[in-house]
RNA sequence: GCCCCGUUCGUCUAGUGGCCUAGGACAUAGCCCUCUCAAGGCUAAAACACGGGUUCGAUUCCCGUACGGGGUACCA
């Protein structure tokens, strides 16, 4: 039987789950599924300085809101401290890693003078193993660095394809740090042995780690897993997608009113697809159609217009029930509706949030429109009242309304169209004739759901007196 | 500077030598549907970075150039 298939996520706990972050970890997510592999999270915070609490929260926050759940973990690499110096001293033991007593200043300066051209110079090699020794046992700071050998290091990239560095242009890089703690590079491979990880997938901005890494692989005798990176997101100036870009946060998107289930969607459509023309595509669907090597090379640009469409979508067939929580604490916060009739005018409301939704963007464009039908008195707007009232037969008209709605039986949406459209043939005018003004009248808009929808919301009580509204207003009009 | 990675409509992308008069989606415009809006349907405009090869034939393969991105820490 053949080894499970094991991926990991691996933040580092320094601010928020970035969106970048967010479909890194998706990807090994779909994999994982895919596959029946095991998604391992762990929190990279070995660097103590920038790690902090609030943001390992933070992520997982973000992860579990968007559908991201782990299998295993989430461990912290710090954790792992014993076995990375174990691993350091291994290496050292044998060989392939030296110590270091070179100091920061001296390097810095070095660094200095050099500028660009600057690379460890590997001075420390050439220490002789007693002496290194010696000093070390006499207390001695100093680091431990990998001893790069000669010749080139490559790899099969699951995305990328064949990678290959000189390992001429790797430097002698630090793995252990002079306070003991390792760097990034040897608590990762550390920590992947360790939890018998069988394909890295990650940024592509690891690429250059990628060949150290291997390196240590194989200096510590493990096998080297797959690796496949990812190409980066980018913001709509071709720049790395950060903060100035506006939300790359994930928690930023669920502030702005987006489902997780459309950016969950949504970004496993960035730097990948399907490979036929589908899009909109739940999870299952999505797992069922993924694949790594349909991953692109190529970085795309976070496209946020495409993510409201996509969210649109979501909005438009997410059941009321399921979308009246996220909306109720809206409506409760707008003051449009008091806490208690979440409860008694539930029906009412989930009526209401099933001819919104469908006209909706983001969750958050809802109670906006919601006002109109909650709250008096209607605003009118300029434009709508001046295209839909200018016609000298519009009181007459909203009257004909009035009349065919006061004593309409029974009051039920299927009833009210066809009572208006009595009205207007009464007239000797088209639906639209009655119906474009009394929209008017009604949500102060040329542009509302159906108008027997909206007419049977407001109630028999509310329409009327929203008529008459009107009717005052264009009798004061003409007047003056 | 050096080392890597990348380059198809404005954006996300299909495309793995002939199926390409380069397909789909978002956005844009128009039309249809229609009580308006939204949704939906139809249509339009819109791309193979450039230059050399290889080949009977290149969007597709190779090499350059340009441009973009990433890395180059006792950060991750």
């Amino acid at each position: 039987m053949p080894d499970p298939i094991r991926v990991r996520f691996a933040p580092s706990p320094t601010g928020y789950l970035h969106v970048g972050g967010a479909r890194t970890a998706l990807f090994n997510w779909l994999f994982a599924r895919k596959t029946g592999g095991v998604f391992v999270l762990r929190i990279e915070d070995t660097d103590r300085e920038r790690s902090n609490e609030a943001s390992t929260r933070t992520i997982l926050d973000g992860m579990t809101w968007v559908g991201l759940t782990w299998d295993e973990g989430p461990f912290h690499q710090a954790d792992g401290l014993p076995r990375h110096q174990a691993d350091a001293r291994r290496m050292l033991a044998e060989g392939s890693a030296y110590r270091c007593f070179c100091t920061p200043e001296e390097l810095a300066a070095k660094r200095e003078q050099m500028k660009q051209e600057y690379r460890y110079d590997r001075k420390c090699r050439a220490v002789p193993r007693e002496e290194s020794d010696a000093r070390a046992a006499a207390g001695e700071p100093h680091t431990i660095r990998f001893r790069v050998p000669e010749g080139v290091t490559q790899w099969d990239d699951v995305v990328h394809g064949e990678t290959r560095f000189e390992n001429a242009s790797i430097e002698d890089f630090i793995i252990l740090r002079t306070d003991g703690t390792p760097i990034y590079n040897l608590a990762v491979v550390s920590d992947d042995i360790d939890m018998r990880i069988t394909h890295v997938i990650r940024g592509d901005d690891h690429i250059p780690n990628t060949p150290k890494q291997i390196l240590l692989y194989q200096a510590l005798g493990a096998t080297v897993p797959a690796f496949g990176h990812l190409p980066m997101i980018l913001g709509p100036d071709g720049k790395k997608l950060s903060k100035r870009h506006g939300a790359t946060a994930v928690g930023d998107y669920a502030q702005l009113g987006i489902l997780p289930e459309a950016l969950f969607n949504f970004l496993a459509l960035l730097g990948w697809n399907p490979g036929d023309e589908r899009e909109v595509m739940e999870k299952d669907e999505l797992i069922q159609a993924f694949s790594l090597e349909r991953i692109n090379r190529k970085s795309a640009v976070f496209d946020a217009e495409k993510l409201l469409w996509m969210n649109g979508r979501y909005l438009e067939k997410k059941p009321v029930e399921e979308l009246f929580p996220l909306v109720a604490p809206l409506l409760a916060a707008e003051g449009l509706v008091r806490e208690e009739e979440l409860e008694t005018r539930r029906e009412w409301l989930l009526h209401l949030l099933e001819l919104l939704k469908v006209r909706a963007r983001s969750v958050h464009e809802i109670p906006k429109m919601a006002r109109t039908y909650l709250a008096d008195p209607v605003e009118y707007d300029q434009d709508a009242v001046a295209r839909q009232w200018k016609d000298p037969a519009t009181a007459d008209r909203l009257g004909a309304a009035r009349a065919a709605l006061e004593g309409l039986q029974p009051w039920t949406v299927e009833a009210i169209e066809p009572a208006l459209r009595a009205a207007a043939e009464s007239l000797g005018v088209g639906f639209g004739k009655v119906a474009q003004p009394l929209r008017v009248a009604l949500t102060g808009s040329s542009a509302s759901p159906g108008i027997d929808h909206v007419v049977y919301l407001l109630g028999r009580e509310g329409a009327l007196r929203r008529i008459d509204r009107a009717r005052e207003r264009l009798a004061a009009a003409t007047a003056s």
